[in-house]
DNA sequence: TGTATCTGTTCTACAAATATGACAGATTTC
DNA sequence: GAAATCTGTCATATTTGTAGAACAGATACA
């Protein structure tokens, strides 16, 4: 009853698979910096497709800033930009901004209230239906969004802070400052693909790849206070962590590195 | 020279679209478990989209085992298996497996010497064409193929492992048992879309989103020791960690607690 | 300067995805 | 048991994606 699978998934046709390859080839140091790509023909042959659909892939990198399209000359790689973006630590939740003068602002895309949605409920330990707080936020980087966050209170919580105050403060401190004890978290990383209403708000296309993170925060007596859910563009955030191998020989293991900078 | 962008990405099509938004709110509790989807009549007026579009879709989620299909009934959302899978511990490295009757293994896919990649050598500090092994593996769960791991270790270093040393042990444990001293790792996690040779290693389908993460291991000199670039399945494999509020009233932050089971 | 190579553009032909409608059979509901 | 609803299947028209080829203009190179 689970033979071969066969390929009855919408893949995306052959542009996006093209596209896809050559992606991978860039950023994997096939094609590096300021190399000249094959040319349109020579591609093609490469993947057994015609020169139409190459030039759709190459279009799509081009408009991601991946590539530079050169009449009569070729298509370069460009240089990825790493040196924009945020970094934050894993261990210390702080997220670090690469330079000093930029800004991070956030903007509310929706703010309810009503029954807790099944995953949030089973999370946060709620009844199924019970009323929680719903707000749906994008963080800016100077202005372009590079993560979108979809937060759940329980709703008597929610009450000690207003819809405003959201656009400014990260909402365990909001919680904190109206008297709730913010005691531990536990978050877990991911991956998942950009749906339309995700990809809009994060001027992505959809079927991006994000980076996934749920956090679920409890106070002191162990009661869950916050679920968050938040969705990352990969290409404008990351996760670090710095680890050290510790302990005797004979048992050696890792640890993590806390507020490292140089890292290991 | 930079007016509202055009959809000139390879988007997939709209039955991939539908199978995104139908596979979004099913994982987010807008239809929970065991409950029947609108009929696809319905579905395909709501996403203004022909019933043979919405077909596709379902389809495919038929195919994820994320709905059932019932001939006369209609299609209801199976539950998430999230009892199965393997779940890493950030802050130890330590994968924890769900079940203790579980094994995993790995399985060898490629083993080469040859000039390391741009990003490669930039990574491990070495000069452009240095000579690396590079050896790409896949682990195994219970026969099922959960992630993609390719390594990269200075030539010099690689020698003191065989090839067949690495379809059982960690790439560090082999280096350390070779007289290398493992000092510290430094790791970011992400997220990537499967390329088609990497969706045909892990039995999924091009495009789909993956967990990405990047470590590079150095020892007591600060000589980077390996390059680590691993893929891992998301419904699979998951990053989990455990955080404390501690510090002062005027001084509280994060921590990682470390080696938790419980967690916060 | 001439030649080879490459992109940009256009055209025709074919393949695949989608829209639309229809009908049989299964299932649920009353 | 009858009616309503739903899936499974088929047929056809339309739209979109892709293949293949040709040619003009731009670029690189000897």
């Amino acid at each position: 009853m689970n033979g071969p699978v066969q390929n009855l998934q919408p893949e995306g046709g052959k542009s996006r698979r093209v596209y896809l390859l050559l992606l991978d080839e860039i950023s994997n140091g096939t094609y590096p910096e300021g190399a000249l790509l094959p040319g349109e023909q020579r591609l093609a042959q490469m993947y057994s497709v015609s020169r139409v659909t190459v030039r759709r892939a190459l279009d799509a990198l081009a408009r991601d800033g991946r590539i530079e399209k050169r009449t009569g000359a070729g298509s370069v790689v460009l240089p990825a930009r790493r040196d924009t973006g945020v970094t934050a630590d894993l261990t210390t939740l702080i997220p670090q901004l690469e330079e000093m003068h930029r800004r991070t602002t956030a903007r509310l895309l929706s703010f309810s209230y009503g029954p807790a949605p099944g995953p949030v409920a089973q999370a946060l330990g709620l009844e199924p239906g019970a009323e929680v707080q719903m707000a749906q936020r994008v963080r800016l980087l100077d202005g372009g969004p590079f993560s979108h966050l979809t937060t759940h209170v329980p709703a008597d919580l929610a009450s000690r802070y207003s819809e405003s105050d959201l656009a400014t403060t990260p909402l365990f401190r909001l919680l904190e400052r109206g008297g709730v004890t913010v005691a531990g978290a536990r978050q877990w990383v991911s991956a998942t693909l950009a749906t339309p209403e995700v990809a809009r708000s994060l001027d992505i296309s959809e079927g991006s790849a994000l980076i996934s993170l749920i956090r679920v925060v409890r106070d002191a007596e162990g009661r869950a206070i916050e679920h968050l859910a938040a969705l990352y563009r990969p290409d404008l955030y990351r996760f670090e962590m710095s680890l050290a191998r510790v302990g005797a020989e004979d048992a050696r293991h890792w640890s993590p590195v806390i507020g490292a900078e140089g890292g290991a």
